[in-house]
DNA sequence: TGAGGTTATGCAATAATATAACAGTGCCAA
DNA sequence: TTGGCACTGTTATATTATTGCATAACCTCA
């Protein structure tokens, strides 16, 4: 356990406390352990890497729990789901609500999240031009990132 | 069986056998009857339909021979992954290597494959602006498709 | 305050998706 | 004709996710 924590996950936790208590729903201390999960790792974790985390403190949590309060959090967009790896990130910009991308690197496993405007309008435009009205949408590329083509490259 | 069968579900298989006999690779017995399956639906599929319709011409068929076909399929693009609906559609334009992004209709399951070129720019103008080498793309939009719209509004 | 609705959790089982590992088979080319 | 490679068979299992039902916590409004 304990690995590289993200000094930022407190702050993170406070905003998303913030930010429920301003909606009106409940961010429960189940709902709490799993964002801290999360956004403790500081890169995609699984459904069972959570579950597990969760086990070390509360030996009987199920899966049910862990899906419910991940559910949850996307919907209050806390955490984003990578459909590519079957992960859950922490969400950079909890605060208001917004399309993103993200850029997963193969080698180091560091996944970026981007709000791309002129992405976003691409896919608006051509979700109107078939007249399709989009609810939700995935957008993930797959790939080297900087750092990791620089040290390919590099030598 | 025998769901609506698309018409070009046929030509769909010679233009596939075609193209791998162009590129040199084997377009097997096992990954014909696949292909089959997957442009016979018509819609996605997922691995175990799959799995199932080729049951019926020979039951002992076992989930790697699917997933093998599969991932065949996909590196000659005769096939696309829907990352999120966990399930296999027929390439619109296997002819040549492309982008694709798909329209996926909750209301009535349908699903369009556009190959937009604004997207991919802006999806690679971002990725290029992070330092990121993209190899593989993920764009999916979930929503309501225009007649589906049509039908909920026009009543 | 407490009856009744709604939301959240506990719990057991199982569904659905995907891969590992290793053995065998067939094809093709040197 | 044999050696290598790609493909397939087979068994088992890993990984991800959901269903269904029972219980508990919370909220509100009379």
């Amino acid at each position: 356990m304990s690995a590289a924590e993200p000094a930022g996950v407190e702050r993170e936790l406070r905003q998303a406390e913030t930010l429920c208590q301003r909606r009106g729903v409940r961010l429960t201390a189940q709902r709490r352990r799993v964002l801290r999960a999360v956004c403790g790792a500081g890169r995609p974790v699984g459904a069972y890497d959570i579950l597990a985390a969760l086990r070390a403190e509360l030996p009987r949590v199920a899966p049910p729990t862990v899906y419910r309060a991940l559910e949850f959090l996307q919907r209050q967009g806390l955490v984003h789901k990578l459909q590519t790896l079957h992960a859950y990130v922490g969400c950079a910009h909890p605060d208001h609500p917004h399309a993103s991308q993200f850029l997963i690197c193969t080698d180091c496993g560091e996944v970026e999240e981007i709000a791309d405007a002129a992405i976003a309008d691409s896919l608006g435009q051509a979700a109107a031009a078939s007249g399709f009205r989009p609810t939700h949408g995935v957008v993930e590329l797959t790939g080297t990132c900087a750092d990791c083509a620089a040290h390919r490259n590099g030598r």
